[in-house]
DNA sequence: TTGATCGTTCAATCAGTTTGAGTTAATCCC
DNA sequence: GGGATTAACTCAAACTGATTGAACGATCAA
């Protein structure tokens, strides 16, 4: 699952390869490009550019997009991603439910649909998301050819560790090599990660992050998750469990981070006093009528946010950190003005082009488009060659 | 100094630069190789590798050590680095004195050296290393023509921030980009990093790491610095400035990790029962006689590590944490057997290939070697191709 | 209208890897 | 002891993909 192998060589099929990728990401970026602009961008001679955009053409991942002239010369005839040239489908497999989206190229919710769960053994869910797939097929004509891959998104943490059940953890899963399983069934190369990595990557390829290639993303699912991205890509760990920041522990009052700043510990919070907070919707409504528990809890979750952001500021030295997750826009914007950042931290400098805190995206969706978004990603930027 | 740009396409010419760092990258981890058995490591025809063996024995960089017969066929003629192949300059500034080391390709010091610093002022401390390096050259025939590059470590953090004098800060250097200033001074490519940063490197290329791509090290400097390993590369951050682990704050009693957990913090305690531990066998006398007030400082230490250590695994996930810097080996040996690890962490895992603490390099000269190491390191490992 | 300029295309060339046949040297096994 | 087998290496030819250079077309400026 992680490259852990010695660095492969490279020779003319895989140098293609790379090439075809870097030249997508670029009209990602970019949104339309002529073909010496990218020769250009790349350092690839405008011929090779050429031969990659006929190619890309016939695959039916570019676009022609009319000509641009600039100034004097021939007008450059601009090319732009496909949207119906490729799809993604991220899946998002949760104690209770199984979340699933179909992205097409540009980044675009084509289909998103949940199936509440009774069971959650894997045999149980690989048949509720093959028939999810095979849903979101039959919604798209022509995806089918073109699908790129599909993105799942588990809680943590993967693999044998010392960390013991929550309750609601998927216990039968702990042995299962998710990957393998997943991409048998649905006979796609498949990305597995956990919610905060592929809500990082999703701000990348769409949101907050994009252009900007060192960042941290906090995001809120049951827990407290941290995506890092570092040079453009996630920060996975030795077994994948990097991020979870909720584990560490605090100073005084709560036991760690996650049981002052997450959905679980606002929710007790709010049992506490009999009132009910499961949904977001719920939430935004407390939160629009300045309910007194609410703004009680934020007082202290403030300070606990406070707190990761010194801790990711000063060990990753981002440029920025996005919050974001299963919680509503309105609270996060919350917590972006009323949290007090340190102003002993190398972030703290005064010539940032970015905010040093700043609202991604949010709501129930946010990990399952997140895990589409890995596919994209992936195919949008060069890696060092694998294996054939 | 941080690649920020788009990834770069490749092409032949960057392809074979790619593959001879590759070989070169192979052969340093094996010790001694063949051509097939390269060709097998690194997914290249052997044909492929002989072309590029012929190359680098013919640049000095190869030589042969005699035939292998293992099993039957022919044997395979072994290969293995030229130690006086190439040589890295690694360059330590400190507030009030320069370290200079010259290693070999084999990784094993040629000359080190120190000098102290009345001045700090940027020409100053430029003059010293300018002429430390004639000294080294002067000192190992040959090593001119074959300088593959100087690392230097300095005290971050870089660039404008909001941390202000440490009070032996190098004030001068606030707006100096100290990177183009030594490779005019030297003629040489520079790298410039943190102290923990080369330490960490270091141990990859010769220490506890090798083989391993995901770890951490933290480094007693004069305050306290983390060095992130992440597939095999450092994580730098933004900025330079990633790592910065001793000024997260701490949960009650100190100020922040650094105050309670690094030389400076030892050296005032032990001041202020009035004994004196500037020096490293000092404290090593100390600690053989188990002198009380030093054993009060490690008990509180041992605390303040054991938080370090938890927020690191779950922020990284790494197979490893090594422990090293300008610290005696009993001492850090000490911190190795007794300080309690969580079990509540994704580290504590039962399969796990690696000892979840262990002591690294140690001693003065620590982050000198590990600068030049980062030259070293960059030298046999391949990497995104950058501009010509 | 004319010249300059820039993007495109085509054909030739170049660098580097792969492929396949052939050579050499060691072990295996009868 | 001797043929069969196996493995490492070399040589030459084929192949792949990028670069170079010339020709062409479209546009703008004078």
């Amino acid at each position: 699952m992680f490259q852990r192998a010695s660095q492969k060589g490279s020779n003319a099929e895989r140098s293609r390869h790379r090439n075809r990728q870097a030249v997508l990401g670029q009209i990602h970026r970019s949104g339309t490009m002529g073909r010496a602009e990218i020769g250009r961008a790349l350092s690839l001679s405008t011929q090779a550019v050429s031969n990659i955009i006929a190619e890309l053409s016939d695959d039916g991942l570019l676009v022609e997009r009319g000509q641009l002239t600039s100034g004097r010369g021939l007008p450059a005839r601009q090319y732009a991603l496909n949207p119906k040239g490729g799809y993604a489908f991220g899946i998002e497999v949760r104690p209770d439910a199984v979340f699933a989206a179909l992205l097409n190229m540009a980044g675009e919710p084509v289909m998103t649909k949940r199936v509440a769960l009774k069971k959650n053994d894997p045999k149980t869910v690989v048949f509720q998301i093959k028939s999810l797939y095979h849903e979101a097929l039959a919604d798209e004509a022509g995806a089918k050819a073109r699908m790129l891959g599909a993105g799942i998104v588990m809680p943590g943490p993967f693999g044998p560790t010392g960390i013991k059940g929550h309750g609601t953890d998927l216990d039968e899963w702990r042995d299962v090599d998710a990957n393998t399983l997943f991409s048998r069934a649905l006979a796609l190369p498949v990305e597995v990660s956990n919610d905060a990595n592929a809500a990082a990557m999703a701000e990348r390829l769409n949101g907050a992050a994009q252009g900007i290639s060192n960042y941290a993303y906090l995001y809120f699912g049951a827990g407290l998750g941290l995506g890092l991205v570092s040079g453009g890509n996630l920060i996975q760990g030795a077994f994948g469990n990097a991020g979870e920041i909720g584990h560490i522990p605090m100073p005084a009052k709560a036991r760690n981070l996650e049981s002052a700043l997450s959905r679980l510990s606002l929710q007790r919070h709010l049992q506490n006093v009999g009132k009910k907070g499961e949904d977001i919707d719920t939430l935004a409504a407390l939160f629009a009528e300045k309910d007194k528990d609410l703004m009680n809890w934020l007082a202290s979750a403030t300070d606990a946010l406070a707190y990761a952001i010194s801790i990711v500021e000063n060990l990753f030295d981002p440029e920025t950190v996005i919050l974001g997750g299963a919680m509503p826009d309105a609270i996060l914007d919350h917590f972006v003005t009323n949290t007090a950042l340190a102003d002993q931290s190398v972030s703290h400098r005064p010539d940032s082009m970015h905010p040093r805190l700043q609202r991604g995206a949010s709501g129930r969706m946010t990990a399952t488009l997140g895990a589409a978004a890995l596919v994209l990603h992936r195919t949008l930027s060069p890696h060092i060659a694998h294996a054939h």
